[in-house]
DNA sequence: CTGAATATTTCAGCTTGTCAAGCAATTGGG
DNA sequence: CCCAATTGCTTGACAAGCTGAAATATTCAG
């Protein structure tokens, strides 16, 4: 039991470990150039897609709502982003991105070519090749079909968290 | 230069991102049943490969020395880590694991199923594919292991098919 | 209306991380 | 040999992320 499973998944694990720390790098990186840290950076691209509730914010980032708070704090008193009450429900407060904080927003997209820069070292069929095997891995059927959905550990968010 | 490169790209992207995630999730959940922090983990599982001076886990962790001493200073408080002049150099402090970190840094290891358990959906030669993909992505021309690539070996030229 | 539940914030406390300053030991030039 | 620069590590001050508990406001069920 505490012998490894075989040398081939080992190197592959360190492989995504790597694949890992140099996406972490690169996000911070990114993050750094428009003076944001790593976490400002994924709530404003969250936000940047679609404005949320504190508490869904927190439910995306995983994290406890409270800290969310100090977040946008920092974020708001940037101007990046906005807090707006919620006509429907007057406990509520929406995270709004302001036109600064959509630009930021989009300048950190288009600064994040960390994936865009080696995956251009694959060919398309190669990249095609890439998606399906992480698409198995993850058991994201590629198949809309369910015969065999994996349905393990709830596929979740999809696209939503591209954080780190 | 605002416009996205390509769907697949994208696409692409997006899942090594979910990747990212998960596999973090995973890292802080196996480092947390152990009563241990990410970077507490992180530090450990090195000095159980190979013992080494403050300095050197800096550069391994990529992060100021000084933040070094205060992950060490936590651990050696709990009897995992133990600080120990080196002979040959007396400002030089090796940081090596004690018996029970050791002991600590093996469970951790084998919590680390998280890689383990999704790699289980592949087959040896996905796994295969995929390490050779992560590799060239990487721009890790071969790794040390010299085992033969079964197919796809070559650069898979031909970007001929392959959806945009 | 009353009480439970919900959304958010505040606060205390911890860990990570940076930077600047300081101390100890090593090293190299004179 | 001796002094100065360098190197390895620690300390202190400080910002940020994160958690958990408590406080506040609002909604909702009975």
């Amino acid at each position: 039991m505490t012998a490894r499973p075989d040398p081939l998944t080992v190197e592959v694990v360190d492989l995504i470990g790597t694949v890992v720390a140099r996406f972490h790098e690169e996000y911070e990186r990114a993050a750094a150039e428009h003076s944001l840290t790593g976490a400002q950076a994924r709530l404003l691209r969250l936000l940047a897609m679609e404005s949320m509730p504190m508490r869904k914010l927190a439910q995306c980032l995983k994290c406890e709502p409270s800290n969310v708070t100090g977040i946008v704090d920092r974020l708001e008193s940037r101007g990046l982003v906005e807090r707006r009450p919620d006509p429907a429900d007057r406990r509520v407060k929406l995270a709004v991105p302001t036109t600064e904080g959509q630009a930021t927003a989009e300048h950190l997209r288009t600064s994040l070519d960390f994936a865009r820069e080696p995956l251009g070292r694959l060919t398309a069929a190669e990249r095609t090749l890439l998606k399906q095997l992480l698409q198995r891995m993850l058991g994201l059927g590629d198949a809309p079909d369910a015969s065999d959905s994996p349905e393990a550990g709830g596929p979740a968010e999809g696209p939503g968290r591209g954080g780190a």
